[in-house]
DNA sequence: CTGAAAGCGCTAACAC
DNA sequence: GTGTTAGCGCTTTCAG
């Protein structure tokens, strides 16, 4: 079975040298046709690109870095990958990235095996490297500092105060469910924790918290968590229904866990939601809206969380050190059916 | 608020110079240290790596790559996340490329964007690049050819005969599925139809037809599926629940059809699973194993896949381009509570 | 506006 | 066993 296209040996790609022999021009013309603010004749520049295309030339980005200093690829570090959160940021964080023309370097995060596939990344010299896991504690961004890599914690509070950091505004969202919960009736409200050490979990506990406290409800009692899971959700609401005075309604400190802990109150609890209890979760992931769930919670605004990154991220690459170091962008109360409707 | 350690200018991390200098040895010398059949005296290398640690060196792999012709970057296309089965897999399939000391470069694949992510991928010049995507078809693969990259298709077939492939005996799978469905006594099955250019789809539906017919049980009916998804499921179960010959058992293509179809069956058509209907996904997912479904299901041997694959890979950049062009693992049948128990 | 030459950080011949 | 030299593919002075 003969083939049309035969495989080239390995790795013979057409260069810069190739295309200025075709074009019999000097190599360093035929670079400058790639720049746009560099000097050559617009005309030379045309034939350079048309014949680059022709022959399927692109320059080698790792050629280049070599001498730019430039990369152009962004590191990032996952870890919880239980949290569907993650897996629908990811991929649209990795295409915005794609967009502006840089390259993503993905890392998985192993606490077990040290943190070796950091310093991996930190050899391929990446422009920025962008934190989305919780675990990552400030060892990581300090790895990064010393080799000069700016860092950006997304979706989590900088470790420290030479680190940019995105996040939604979660004590704001916190204090919304307190609203929503409170305004609805409810006087018995428990709090589902997830990992404790998560600055995600803290702040929405805080705006909560405060809010319930501001409104002369009294502080919710609260599950103690360990991590982002399902598994969690369905442990800590059987913790939490099991008590004295059951709550009538939980503020999930995420999406996931509140599936988990719907599950537990219909199964094993028997309870009607949100009749006999009240669910309010926080991220608005796709399983959020799915109809056995319909999940009341509040919405990151996960756009324009990654924009910001991005325009972040671009900025650090030209230099600009001086951007705000922390974002905080304001969610949104998505109301569904495991909360009633308020008066 | 001043800071112990202080940031660096931009990217001027210390090279094998500057390890040379320090040590009073060649650059040449210090390289050598860095491989372990390169003829140095054992006590150099010592040195050398002692220091190295010291002062933070490692070799750049993007210099070394541009002379080695490897750059030990493993390119990953992934473009269907709404199925969970994919970021389960992504975790797992990266850590494993990093343990054997490659570095994963991501692509999400753009359909409407053109394919542009992978040829900027391709601009890194990757060692391998291992399409997860179901949509990618022969182009993407040719573009690959053309420049001389290998390409491993994971679950899904090569889209021709000059690229490798990994996967779950689909065929098999569908099969199991059949007997056990027909061995329960169900007479009037269904197949929950997704993507219908996906190979996996039509493997796992040959499978399951056929030993349907093997048994003389006819051909089971199917839904015209669009999609790998929730929602599709969802839809697809209401479209064959409303037959007038209701189906008493559904074989999904995968796990999340079959969990849309679940909800679909109980809230909207009010039937019990098993009892009034079975069903049977695919994949194994981790939400396949929750309380709220616990589905019976085919489970995929997801590490075995990922170590054939890795292997094929590591071959395959040695220059191995004999090996087995697709590789086929076996599932296995997970029995859960959506069927009845075999009598 | 274009070309020649130097050099990014590294490895691989080739001498010694 | 080690150092010297050349060169990977590219950009960037510096002349012209």
């Amino acid at each position: 079975m003969s083939t049309a296209l035969k495989r080239e040996p390995r790795n013979s790609r057409v260069t810069v040298k190739d295309l200025a022999r075709q074009l019999g021009m000097s190599v360093s013309t035929v670079s400058r046709a790639f720049y746009d603010d560099a000097v050559i004749a617009p005309e030379t520049r045309e034939r350079v690109l048309l014949k680059a295309s022709e022959i399927g030339y692109q320059p080698n980005p790792l050629a280049r870095g070599l001498i730019t200093k430039s990369s152009r690829i962004v590191g990032v570090v996952v870890s919880d990958i239980t949290n569907p959160f993650y897996p629908e940021l990811l991929t649209k964080l990795t295409e915005q990235i794609q967009a502006v023309g840089f390259n993503v370097m993905l890392v998985v995060d192993q606490p077990d095996r040290g943190d070796d596939g950091l310093n991996v990344l930190l050899s391929y010299h990446p422009d920025i490297v962008i934190i989305l896991a919780t675990t990552l504690s400030s060892h990581a961004s300090d790895a990064c500092r010393r080799v000069g890599t700016p860092v950006i914690f997304f979706n989590r509070h900088a470790a420290d105060e030479h680190s940019f950091s995105v996040t939604c505004d979660n004590a704001l969202g916190g204090a919304l469910v307190a609203d929503l919960l409170l305004d609805g009736g409810h006087r018995r409200l428990g709090f589902l924790a997830g990992r404790p050490d998560a600055s995600t979990n803290q702040d929405r506990w805080r705006g909560f918290a405060h809010r319930c406290a501001a409104r002369d409800a009294g502080t919710p009692r609260s599950s103690d968590g360990r991590s982002f899971s399902y598994e969690e959700g369905y442990r800590g609401a059987l913790a939490l229904l099991g008590e004295s005075e059951r709550p009538d309604a939980l503020f999930c400190a995420n999406d996931i866990l509140a599936v988990g802990a719907m599950d537990a109150a219909r199964r094993d609890c028997g309870l009607r939601i949100p009749e006999d209890l009240a669910i309010v979760g926080f991220d608005d992931i796709a399983m959020a809206g799915w109809p056995s769930y319909n999940l009341t919670t509040v919405r990151q605004p996960v756009d324009q969380m990654i924009a910001g990154t991005i325009d972040l991220a671009v900025g650090l690459t030209r230099g600009d050190m001086g951007q705000s170091a922390a974002q905080r962008h304001p969610g949104e109360l998505v109301t569904r059916s495991t909360t009633r409707p308020r008066p």
